[in-house]
DNA sequence: AACTATTGATAATA
DNA sequence: TTATTATCAATAGTT
């Protein structure tokens, strides 16, 4: 269809290649539009350039997840499935560790004890008992850190008191020693911040 | 292009609409192979017949999975996603998840307590101690049981060598007391079942 | 991007 | 469905 037949293969020429390229194209989407509206199909066409450009059509009420929906169902065929594949066993694998975390946590808890062996018991009870300590030793640490607090915020009272009548260096000094990383407002709340910040305030960034 | 133009509008005769669809597919599958072979572009059709059939054309090399890929690259739009997407959602659920359970089991180990506030400190301390107190609960039991089943033995073993002179019933009646679904071969491997077994290969089922 | 001679597609028909 | 064929539509080569 047009002057003259011509052989169905590459066409070399790029130029000529490009404007058939066009023209063909518009036939495509031309036609099948025709055909969705006549013939009431669904109908998805795809075109890249060979320099990569789209073009596409679909039918009303067609998206092309809807298409691939609808060919999978239909061929049989399996499609994008290795990216489906990867995710689904991720889940498969975190659910796992998850469920052993479960009855880690619920063993520790005192749950689910019945179908274990003693042997397993003294495991967890050892753990337990580790966990103990521990924590133990973050308390003892704690109240170490509170008392020595308390006693900063003393002095630095008393700095307070006295520099009504002298103003002095020493209080800077003492300042720092306070811990701001540890927060001891959960001890002492606010208390502090409210003495320190309005005369220095960058002394956060010292922590 | 045909004994009279036509509009393009729904075809209500169904003959009719049948018969033109099997033909204008047709016409549209081979301009699709020609296009892609004269110009070298990468084709994807894919038409539903109104009645559900499945026609199909790709260029070679070309899949549907393919087409889909370099459709989503280039026009940014977002594709098979619904399904994707779920599955995602699912996975950084289950993670957070993860994650969370695996800071309470750090923080019950007694690990990476520094960053917490005395309050956290108390409700682990809490936590361990309930812990301990069920799973003690638990080793008590075991051990009633043990002992239990230690004078089940002394007494079946007696019966035993009493029975050697006189076949008795009541051999029977103490047999049924054993809580087997206690696994008592943790403490008394194989011995137990080595006696009731030969006599009683039914008694498992009464646990 | 237009034009137009030709080929190709297809609607009506059998 | 398939085949035929009169027509219309698409397009290859040209401007």
């Amino acid at each position: 269809m047009g002057r003259g037949k011509i052989e169905i293969k590459r066409i070399e020429n790029t130029t000529n290649r490009q404007v058939t390229f066009s023209k063909r194209r518009n036939g495509i989407l031309k036609k099948a539009r025709e055909i969705s509206v006549l013939c009431d199909a669904e109908v998805s066409v795809v075109i890249f350039s060979s320099a990569g450009k789209l073009y596409d059509f679909y039918s009303p009420r067609t998206t092309l997840p809807k298409i691939l929906e609808k060919y999978q169902t239909n061929s049989g065929k399996i499609l994008w499935d290795d990216k489906h594949k990867s995710l689904s066993a991720e889940i498969d694998r975190i659910k796992k560790e998850n469920d052993n975390m479960q009855i880690e946590l619920r063993h520790l808890k005192g749950e689910d004890l019945n179908s274990l062996p003693p042997k397993e018991l003294i495991a967890i009870e050892e753990a337990l008992t580790n966990g103990q300590t521990n924590l133990r030793d973050k308390q003892m640490e704690h109240w170490r850190m509170l008392r020595r607090n308390a006693k900063i915020i003393e002095d630095v009272n008393k700095l307070l008191a006295f520099r009504l009548h002298q103003p002095d260096v020493a209080l800077n000094g003492r300042m720092r020693d306070l811990e701001l990383g540890y927060h001891p407002e959960d001890f002492v709340p606010h208390m502090l911040n409210f003495i320190v910040q309005p005369s220095h305030p960058n002394l956060q960034e010292e922590k």
